[in-house]
DNA sequence: GTCTATATCACGATAGAC
DNA sequence: GTCTATCGTGATATAGAC
């Protein structure tokens, strides 16, 4: 059972989502997890193994993800948009960990890792979109109306009033072609 | 003449945006506005300090933004997305000041301020392209492309092969209603 | 107004007990 | 496999000279 290297990932991602990278030192992650420090350095060595580590474990939910997108029953478009938008993540998906991630973007030497791990997931995400979507503009702007969502998400401001993820979905509905019956 | 001020938070910007919040030390921040860091504390005297005066200065560049965006000869919605892109910004524009603002929202209590900033600039330009697109989830779109358009400038993954801002903003004609002359 | 010290502290990482 | 104790480094901020 190699339940304590998960728990420190989990703890990982909280305290980068809820505090930021600066607030994300190891004794704050550790203590999250409930291990010492030096219990989570003996699953992860460094600082750095920490985020190559939750950079795996993107890579992983990525392209499981980008099956349920394709395989989503009420389209691409709408499950991907669904869960780009703030709280609709699921449990064990990839949207916690994006989101995590997307604050370790710098211009540090692990950050061209981190950057490197995202263009894989937003190469995936664009090509699971254009399955649905054949104009590639169309796809494109699907995406970038959910990666406008993760922004929003990242930085906590408030959606503008009396507009949900629903609202969007029904004006998108109307401009692009329905998902085609498999 | 307080042109060491504006230096400062020029340099600021600069380190914030190319090397990330966890490189912008008083030290980097000073030897890029080429200021000793007893210089640089002279006019900001904490850390906290100089982030609240790159908060006053979103929030000064983000009004004269949105006046801009209403004023923009070929239409809100183009000029929002241009200056959105990658490399779209204008010199002493929004546009910088809000991507390095972005690296500094995180849960702290500095980010609280960072992200009531945010949401007056978003308020701002929501309200600025309403005034183009009266359908109020044609406008929020609007928006969140032009954030997904800042999130992969803030993380530096490449667009999809042989898209462009110019093929977005043809696609976007298509479906949005033209810009009334007036 | 701008500089050079320097005090203080927090973080990452190691060593070694259990 | 997990813990405590400790060291070295680098960061913020202060004091005070020029």
């Amino acid at each position: 059972m190699t339940g304590a290297r998960d728990r420190v990932l989990d703890a990982y991602e909280t305290v980068l989502i809820e505090h930021g990278p600066g607030s994300a030192t190891l004794d704050a992650v550790a203590a999250a997890a409930e291990v010492s420090k030096g219990g989570l350095l003996y699953h992860f060595s460094s600082k750095d193994a920490l985020a190559t580590g939750l950079l795996d474990r993107l890579r992983e939910r990525s392209s499981a993800d980008a099956a349920a997108i394709r395989a989503a029953p009420d389209g691409a478009v709408a499950y991907y948009i669904r869960t780009s938008a703030p709280g609709g993540g699921v449990p064990g998906g990839v949207t916690r960990t994006y989101l995590a991630v997307l604050r370790l973007a710098d211009g540090t030497e692990t950050g061209q890792a981190v950057r490197d791990a995202l263009a894989v997931v937003h190469a995936e995400e664009y090509d699971a979109l254009r399955a649905e979507l054949t104009d590639p503009v169309l796809a494109w702007i699907a995406q970038l109306v959910g990666d406008g969502l993760y922004l929003r998400t990242l930085t906590g401001t408030p959606l503008p009033p009396g507009l949900g993820v629903e609202e969007l979905l029904s004006t998108m509905r109307t401009y692009l072609p329905p998902p085609s019956a498999t």
